[in-house]
RNA sequence: GCGCCCGUAGCUCAGCCGGAUAGAGCAUCGGAUUUCUAAUCCGACGGUCGGGUGUUCGAGUCACCCCGGGCGCGCCA
């Protein structure tokens, strides 16, 4: 099924050649609705490249291109534009197409990629905060979109597993571990002992010694020490896996920084063989001297004490995601001060001939109120879970006060969806470089491009179905009121922009369109009553509403939200 | 020193490959409810898009130079 884009380009090119032009220019959703639905630049394209008139260019266009079957003759305006029109009937029968089609419209990919995504990735032995919502959030939405446009996408969970504050980790289980407070809450007494380790190695050399030693044999896999890493990993894992149900995200793979252990020395000797890597001051290191951003900036790949560190297992990832996995397209969301290590990493690969499409997806922080960067009163990141119960605890009170009336259990499962959409949502909505602030206030409000507000779009159109009671579905659609005409051309522009979101990871292109059309179905339920109106009005607006309803929660669900039934 | 990101209304933010008179929400002010969830809608007010130069028929968007803020840059991850 075309979207009206996609017809008009096609009938844009036709034109183009039949009037013996090249093809030129684009269809864009009008800038404006006084300029009708769409507009094509191709005559001031054409002008420019040929030097002619681009109003005649335009005539030129117009007198060959046919699409009456769908639009009003179309216009030519200001410098050279060309605006289309839709006519009401064919937006009328491509919405009672869409009412038929589980894909709402959305094509799927010419050609499938097989992805993998890495994201979320948090540290073993601390918890999980607020830092790691972006990843988590923005990784697992960009995973439902790709799938939902039929690529193949692996999940991939890059825990860090692995590094120097192990040996610290080590000592502290040996020497001040607490089995009973381990027991209650695994994490916060694994960064209890490493806190405190921490202290005594940095005022006494014995200690700090006795840690790099716990290090070292862990690094050799001593049993008892590789013992109690694992037990930390399992801990931690536990740990993150109640939050990622709690949240409705999964990973497919786990694979953190140990599962490349023994790829290491390998990634090494290779670099050095093939020229690529070098020694240089007792380290292995790799120059970009022919790269001008990255000529005065080498990466270490093993240390002069022969251990090796994240650009090292950072370079055996890939060869396993393109290799073992079988990857063309590897998606790394994680954060914007990271930018430079990934630009080397893929610099690397690209010398190692590499050919797959590695992309850094790099966001922003979160900030609190004061305009600095989100933390607690003590000055220590915010773990993630009392943000979360946070989130459901403030909806929930919103819910019972708003609609005392339901069992309790209902309102706890409603403020799950509301309180975890809304943190979800107040990311996804917002450009993913930007530094956003983080306010309950705002993405807890009714008003505004909030998911409250785009949830209750859908629960004020479930509510007329309950009072409808049995209704056949009908697929028979008239246009007539202008806010049922604005609705409707809204509901076929879902198919136009979802593939876009992909083109720079903008998930919040996906926000931003629900929003508008959580506006547009609002002003259609003001001025246009559903159920209190004659046939055959009634039938058309109440397919109008279960389209609207079927479109914000799927396009809510490619963001991970999910959609309450009351609220 | 080198590099990356950001700077748009009083506040919080949109604005995808350059396209027409730059848009929302909050706040402020004014309206709408015997009506399907007013948990909403409609309207008004509000802008030298940090500054400058350039490219272009056309620049918030591209290039270069400044200013301001954030971040990164050989043995942490």
């Amino acid at each position: 099924m075309d979207t009206f884009q996609a017809l008009l380009e096609r009938r844009l090119a036709s034109a183009l050649s039949a009037a013996g032009l090249p093809r030129a220019g684009e269809v864009t959703p009008a800038a404006d609705a006084r300029f009708g639905d769409y507009q094509t630049n191709a005559a001031m394209v054409l002008a420019k490249q040929r030097g002619e008139n681009p109003r005649a260019l335009a005539q030129k266009i117009v007198r060959a291109i046919e699409v009456s079957d769908f639009a009003d003759k179309p216009q030519i305006a200001g410098a050279g534009f060309i605006n289309f029109t839709l006519r009401a009937e064919a937006v009328a029968a491509k919405t009672a197409a869409l009412l038929n089609d589980d894909r709402l419209g959305v094509a799927r990919a010419d050609s499938p990629k097989k992805i993998v995504i890495d994201f979320s990735s948090p540290n073993v032995a601390k918890p999980m905060h607020i830092g790691h919502i972006r990843s988590t959030v923005l990784g697992d939405a960009l995973a439902r979109i790709a799938e939902f446009l039929g690529h193949d996408v692996i999940r991939d969970n890059h825990i860090g597993d692995w590094g120097t504050q192990f040996g610290m980790v080590i000592w502290g289980w040996k020497n001040l571990l607490d089995r009973d407070a381990l027991a209650r809450d695994p994490i916060a007494e694994l960064v209890r002992i490493y806190k405190e380790t921490n202290e005594r190695a940095t005022a006494d050399p014995a200690i700090r010694e006795a840690c790099r030693e716990e290090l070292v044999k862990l690094q050799a896999h001593e049993p008892e020490n590789y013992g109690i890493w694992k037990q930390c990993v399992d801990l931690s894992m536990q740990e993150f896996a109640r939050t990622y149900e709690l949240l409705g995200i999964r990973h497919d793979i786990v694979c953190g920084e140990s599962f490349y252990n023994d790829r290491l020395a390998g990634v090494v000797e290779r670099l050095l063989a093939s020229g690529i890597a070098e020694e240089s001051e007792g380290a292995i290191v790799v120059f970009f001297r022919d790269v001008a951003e990255l000529a005065d900036k080498p990466i270490i790949v093993r240390k002069k004490d022969g251990g090796y560190n994240y650009a090292t297992s950072d370079v055996a990832t890939v060869d396993y995601r393109v290799q073992d996995l079988k990857r063309d397209t590897c998606w790394y969301v994680v954060g914007a001060p990271q930018t430079l290590h990934f630009r080397q990493i893929f610099e690397i690969a690209r010398r190692e001939g590499v050919t797959a499409d590695l992309r850094h997806i790099p966001f922003g922080n979160i900030l609190g109120e004061d305009r600095k960067l989100m933390k607690t009163r003590a000055g220590e990141s915010v773990p993630l879970r009392e943000v979360l119960d946070e989130a459901v605890e403030r909806a929930r009170k919103i819910v019972e006060e708003k609609n005392p009336d339901l069992a309790e259990a209902e309102q706890q499962e409603i403020a799950r969806k509301i309180g975890l959409g809304a943190v979800k949502y107040a990311d996804l909505s917002q450009y993913r470089m930007t530094d956003y602030v983080f306010s309950w206030d705002k993405m807890l409000s009714l008003h505004g491009n909030t998911a409250p507000y785009l949830q209750n779009a859908y629960v004020r159109i479930q509510s007329i179905f309950r009072k409808a009671g049995e209704v056949p579905p009908s697929s028979n659609i008239s246009l007539t009121e202008p806010a049922e005409l604005v609705l409707a051309k809204r509901l076929c522009q879902f198919a136009e922009i979802v593939p876009t979101i992909l083109n720079d990871f903008r998930p919040n292109i996906l926000a931003n369109y629900l929003f508008e059309l959580a506006n547009s179905f609002h002003a259609f339920y003001e001025a246009c009553p559903v159920l209190k109106s004659e046939e055959p009005a009634r039938s058309s607006r109440l397919a109008l509403c279960r389209l609207t309803a079927k479109t914000l929660q799927r396009g809510l669900a490619l963001l991970g939200i999910e959609v309450p039934e009351r609220m």
